[in-house]
DNA sequence: CCTCGAGCTGTTGTATACAACTTGTATACA
DNA sequence: TGTATACAAGTTGTATACAACAGCTCGAGG
């Protein structure tokens, strides 16, 4: 029984093609601006064009590449103007999700169950030793709990549009570079999170979503400024 | 000089299908849960499967289309449930965007100048008498308001997200029955968002909004109870 | 009467050949 | 020297043939 419901058991090779460049675009091993041509792909993944036209279309829709009708696709650039868009409009959404998601935790136990063990771990997180392991320990803690929210969210419009924004602020995270100190106050702010969310205080938990997200913006600029980056377009 | 821009002037036969198959679903013409085989619309067309596919893969992108791997595609159905969903997002993106509109115009004169003969045009279509003909002319009006909105919106995220909403709305007012009295307190909605646009007045344009869409859906589902609607599923 | 399976039919998934276009280069010319 | 033009190489857009799979009918067996 290794398929749960029709056509989930076998991954077509355009999902093959298409996730294996996601993954390389969100982890910046594909650099922005990288041109990507079909016959490229065909000979880099082995499939035919098709499955990778079909790849490339996918991953224009997402954002993730930029696609110029006649000319070709390439990695899609990073401007300073585009994360200022980015996280301005995580500033509108995800506000929105967490406080449905604190509305479903009131009446889910698992869902609590999930939350209440996360917070351990944040907290155990914030009591290790500074070092390059607690960060990647730490950004991989805070990704499942973006994903717990995300998938705790009821509008399936609102639900489906944050998503397709995560490998976005992935892949600033990993074309930026990590401030260790940072983890400390993020810690904190999931932590916050976590607390009003199980206490049922939905705008408490927005208003954490929303200052999470406010210091994280001004981190990466900060950084950026300081260290200006390796794939980043400084133009906006 | 029919080209403005490298590659505008030519559009591909995957586009074409794409814009006539929205424009069908958006109009009805195509009814939620119709099948859409490769073949049938390759002989409707004339195009080939291959922009036939790109065409279907987009739409089930934008939520158009529901795709089942190996099974094939359908005009996505509408639900209850998803009607709620649409109109609960909308109102969360929408009052940010006339936010950013109601900003932009204070520094526009162009934009004004657009917003101030809408103004005009929906002074004048609250002095006619109701009739078919007026509801129409309201709502091709009502819908150009909207663009105008859209189009002002300085953040891409939100604008993008937002223009993708609207086929299913359209589709949505064109699979249920117009009701005429809702156009006389429709056309004081849009004459009190102009008005808070122009004055910049940017939190009561956003209320205007908000109040709008709250209005909008509970005339929907008034009009759903009484009129059981012809393409909808009724499940949620 | 019901269940099960073989085979058929029609569908989507994939590969590939061909057509149309865009860009860069080399050459002719003012 | 600068400019325009024709050619060549490489790219994407499109058509189509083939492969693999899902659903169905129909008959055999219990």
């Amino acid at each position: 029984m290794s398929a749960a419901f029709p056509g989930a058991g076998a991954e077509s090779k355009a999902d093959l093609v298409h996730r294996q460049l996601k993954e390389e675009i969100e982890l910046g091993e594909l650099a922005p601006g990288t041109p990507l041509s079909e016959l490229w792909l065909v000979e880099r993944t082995g499939a035919s064009r098709t499955p990778v036209r079909e790849a490339l279309r996918r991953l224009a829709a997402e954002g993730l590449v930029d696609l110029v009708p006649r000319q070709g696709a390439r990695v899609s650039r990073v401007s300073l103007q585009s994360v200022r868009d980015l996280f301005d409009f995580r500033s509108l959404l995800e506000p929105a999700a967490i406080r449905q998601a604190t509305e479903a935790a009131a009446t889910d136990a698992e869902l609590r169950r999930v939350f209440t063990a996360m917070r351990s771990e944040f907290a155990r997180t914030v009591r290790r030793a500074p070092s390059q392991a607690r960060s990647r320990a730490f950004y991989e803690l805070a990704d499942r709990f973006d994903w717990a929210v995300i998938g705790a969210t009821r509008n399936e419009h609102l639900r489906r549009t944050i998503a397709e924004l995560r490998p976005h602020t992935a892949r600033l995270r990993n074309l930026s570079h990590v401030d260790p100190r940072r983890v400390e106050v993020s810690v904190a702010e999931h932590l916050r999170m976590c607390d009003a969310l199980l206490a049922g205080e939905a705008d408490e938990a927005a208003t954490a979503m929303a200052e999470h997200l406010t210091q994280s913006l001004a981190t990466i600029f900060r950084n950026l400024a300081r260290a200006p980056a390796d794939g980043l377009d400084l133009l906006g």
